[in-house]
DNA sequence: ATCGAACATATTGTATGCAATATGTCAAAT
DNA sequence: ATTTGACATATTGCATACAATATGTTCGAT
């Protein structure tokens, strides 16, 4: 038994504030151009100024907020062009990451992401228009890719190209054509994967991101 | 002529403390390990801890120091793993930004960055152990490809992995060898770029980024 | 001597007040 | 009606005080 009692110091306000306010960001849930006053949030989260302004000194680093001196912090959008820019960084990113993975991967890595996938086409085969439930377990597959992969700045770079917020919009301009091919996609990657052939695994995602890329042809200004 | 005065209203304390100290450590005046106590770095910028703590945050989101809560800032090392990785995406991207570069160059763009190429080869042809002077023109030479590339995100991120540090250490471990074939690297790179052959001249960065690599196999633990 | 607990010190985390700057309003001139 | 400037308001930037936590030290038990 332990003598010493457990430290269990939770995490602070500002990470609190932080994490609020980003998933708020991923999950759509304030309008582009929308101004984030520094009192607003501290009195919806009951905090002081203090750690609010760390946490949008850091959505600012993270790009999720355009943060200009005295103006304060802004939600950004996405001209067709950055779109068009992140989706090039992530397909060859993304294919640097999983053609890793495959080279890497181990029984158990493939049986889990096998599951992953799985539960991501459960949810889009129950109801394909919860497009929150299908985007997250989206998240979660190519996730798990990128952490197989073993390069853990990649990891964390590619985590951060996906969750820039106008993804979660991605799934509701799919139709069935681009539902059909996605699920064709993530089956034939697990395949690559367990099959560890890096440069299959690769080139497959590469093509299925630009794929993804190609439905968001027109997209609002910033 | 403007009737109206400009607004001229310099950079936040916040926004000095964070390039001073960033750069500190850019050209390595930090020892790995360091901490910064918020308190010594206010005292020594002449402000309160809250602008130096909005610099740490900052830092600690671009990768520059560890932030543990309660603990503060450390200067971060780069373990052998990390270097190699860090590599790997550098030699992914910057073939990305080259190969866009090369499809993408004017003629005047071409110009500039030959000129770019001359001044770091008579930095290094005049003191071959001036490291600092030759790090700058390398970054300088290497950056103007990423802007070339026409991807801003990219020529960001890409600038982010050349600025973490270590690779001021880079040059001071080449021998002669490495020097010419680096000479010979950005040589090619300039020929290839003019030549607008964007698959040539990605393969020739790949190559000249992994030989960097190589240079580094022994790299001191965090 | 070694270990652990209690205390003292140092440092970070947050709240608050004030100064600096930006934003919005309104009246007067054209 | 439009524009310009002055003023009032709102919001951010910074400094300071205090609370919470971590770190270092001393003392005593074994």
């Amino acid at each position: 038994m332990q003598s010493r009692r457990r430290k269990a110091v939770g995490p602070t306000a500002s990470q609190k504030v932080y994490e609020a306010v980003r998933d708020a960001i991923s999950s759509d849930q304030f309008k582009v151009g929308e101004r984030l006053t520094e009192d607003a949030l501290a009195r919806k989260f009951q905090v002081s100024r203090t750690p609010v302004r760390e946490a949008m000194q850091r959505l600012a680093s993270d790009g999720f907020v355009v943060f200009t001196a005295h103006s304060g912090a802004l939600i950004r959008g996405w001209s067709a062009q950055e779109v068009r820019d992140i989706f090039e960084i992530r397909a060859n990113l993304e294919s640097m990451a999983c053609g890793l993975a495959a080279r890497r991967a181990t029984r158990s890595d493939v049986e889990r992401l096998e599951a992953l996938r799985l539960e991501w086409e459960n949810a889009l085969v129950k109801d394909p228009r919860d497009v929150a439930l299908i985007s997250e377990r989206n998240r979660a597959f190519h996730a798990d890719i990128f952490s197989i992969s073993g390069n853990y700045r990649l990891e964390t770079m590619c985590l951060q190209l996906m969750d820039l917020g106008f993804l979660s919009r991605s799934f509701s301009r799919f139709d069935q054509d681009d539902i059909n091919r996605s699920k064709q996609d993530h089956a034939s990657l697990v395949q690559a994967i367990r099959a560890g052939d890096g440069d299959w695994a690769g080139a497959l995602m590469k093509y299925h991101i630009l794929a993804a890329a190609s439905v968001f042809t027109g997209t609002e200004p910033s």
